[in-house]
DNA sequence: TCATGAAATGATAGCGCTATCAAATGATTC
DNA sequence: GAATCATTTGATAGCGCTATCATTTCATGA
């Protein structure tokens, strides 16, 4: 009689993919000229290296990510943090980062927090979980624990869009309260006397509260009483616009510039002035943020702070590469970008 | 003298990590009660699954999602390929996913094919060898390499957007064809002759194709001359409406109706009637497509087709939930939610 | 009291890949 | 022709986790 076979465990699989060891058996090689001719091509030899791509092609296969993370201790993947997806200004700073990490062999995960408090602590843990090779946050403001995670990480962290904070590792943007602060000295010189803020999540957003922040100094310098603010939770959009900008002349019907917090909110309240006919510039200037495409689409055209997001996605995905080919230490912490204020027909009679 | 030691091979590590045996030995327990406590919880008794679930936040300890990703045979991630996040069309239908699939365990992978052709095979292939549990993809049209990959895959397939197509699997979204007719038949129907077209990939994009498609027929039988057809290869944008306004117009001055593919291109359209006081709906009336914000928020307002994309989003998502629960087969293959035509200021003059 | 089985926990074997080292092969030099 | 070295290929041992089965514990009823 036989002896009682032993029964092989069986792991799960969803379905029997074509694997590395499937290539190899096929051409008679060993699973290691296989790996090799898909991730260093230049250590097989040509002909070797034709048939095992040929074999590849013809039976699909493709490489298991998760096996493939395990055994080389990381994943070629770099996770985005964005605030959110509903309104454009992060597409272009995530065009920045496409438009360098894929060509040099990295995987971008885009994830949103929809500004929503803790949820960056969750992302980032799950994002982790991934072994990245590096991670692209939004801002310089997180929880202690995040930054003990990142830290504890031992991966490049950069922060982009905000020169704000104390960077855990290194941050590209420009600076938030120096948006304020041109922002006001900008308005004070035309000679307005009343001006406003208006923008989403005054109190929540850091950067939007060291822009309040530059922007309140700044006219208290200039002896201009304090600016009001309106603000709301809601995501940033043409109607929110226009509905605070109806809130804010409620609440003081002589105010005569405004600051956006976005260029969405400040077409939204051009649109608004435009239906009670509000004269703008002549009775109220409006100078708006981010210089999105609406901004210099509209009639009047909108003043706006042009921020460089595409530049600071572009760089933040270069110090990336340059830590991975390790020269990156020269390299100062925190780099401001700067910004540039862009005058057009809501704060200046176009002639 | 000692035997030479068997030198250890050691793997590489970026940093040293805590791993489920660094808690297990802590506590004293076995791994597998650890990995338990985090992922079945029912099956560890309460005293013991506290104690654990203190042990991994003191130690910090984050699960290593390609080691438990390789060991269960798959990743709870679900890859959403898009054409692009350069116009907020897409954005809603991430949020309908958004609204399911992570409250059921399942993490979104947002990827872009930014409309090149061989984007989406690349795509794909990569995303499959993360053996996620379930796709998305954008439209029913894909290299015949793409389908076979998808189908080899043996995971769900949702393609959203469009019901246009052969589905992979299933598909869920509304006719482009459909919507093409009947934005000729109300343009015909409010009596306008000389009917034009303006869009992006007019030749390239699937949904494009069926748009016009429908929107020519239509006009055919409606017994009006073919319509004009002004498109780019540029992302739409307010900018690009305008532009194509203008070649459209010197092509045909006589057109007195246009079907946008965008709202967006819609807006830039009204503008550049605006600056050249064309009378807008009087001289040329405009509809738009999908309902975005501007369209509602522009004087006068623009008419568009309304496209319900976050509900498409959220029933692919409860359609991917329905299959992981065994509870799918009954559904149809192909949904069809439908649109709506909002007649608004640009085709109806509002009183 | 002891069988009986449910509930809780543990030991073990891979998942599919890559790092590492060993071996084989070929090229080069004296 | 042998020694030397570079190039190419292969064998093996994990990476950190989970599925599976084995074991232990404990309540239950005859």
């Amino acid at each position: 009689m036989m002896p009682p076979e032993k029964i092989l465990k069986s792991s799960p699989r969803l379905s029997h993919r074509v694997t590395l060891k499937d290539v190899a058996d096929d051409l008679g090689v060993g699973m290691m000229t296989v790996s090799r001719a898909l991730n260093k091509p230049h250590l097989v030899a040509e002909p070797l290296r034709t048939r095992i791509l040929d074999a590849v092609a013809r039976t699909g296969y493709v490489q298991n990510r998760a096996a493939s993370g395990l055994a080389s201790g990381g994943v070629p993947l770099i996770p985005v943090i964005l605030p959110t997806l509903h309104h454009s200004v992060y597409v272009p700073m995530l065009d920045g980062l496409y438009s360098v990490l894929p060509a040099a062999g990295f995987e971008i995960l885009v994830s949103c927090t929809e500004y929503l408090a803790g949820t960056e602590e969750t992302l980032v843990a799950n994002l982790l979980g991934w072994n990245p090779r590096g991670i692209v946050l939004s801002g310089t403001d997180h929880t202690s624990a995040t930054i003990a995670r990142l830290k504890q990480a031992k991966i490049p962290v950069i922060e982009v869009m905000d020169t704000g904070g104390i960077p855990v590792d290194r941050s590209v943007g420009f600076s938030h309260e120096a948006v304020g602060i041109t922002a006001a000295n900008y308005l004070a010189g035309l000679g307005r006397q009343n001006i406003a803020y208006i923008g989403t999540l005054a109190e929540i957003d850091s950067r939007s509260i060291r822009r309040i922040r530059g922007f309140q100094s700044t006219l208290k310098e200039q002896g201009l009483p304090e600016g009001l603010i309106q603000s709301s939770s809601e995501p940033s959009s043409i109607g929110l616009g226009r509905r605070l900008l109806i809130q804010l002349l409620e609440r003081q019907p002589a105010t005569d510039a405004i600051f956006f917090g976005n260029d969405d909110l400040a077409a939204g309240a051009l649109f608004e002035c435009q239906r009670r006919t509000i004269k703008v510039p002549a009775q109220i200037a409006l100078l708006g943020f981010n210089d999105l495409e609406i901004a210099s689409e509209v009639t009047p055209t909108i003043s706006s702070i042009a921020t460089p997001r595409r530049e600071i996605g572009r760089l933040a995905g270069e110090l990336l590469i340059a830590h991975f080919e390790g020269n990156a230490a020269s390299v100062q912490r925190s780099i401001d970008l700067g910004f540039r204020l862009i005058e057009r027909g809501t704060t200046k009679i176009q002639l």
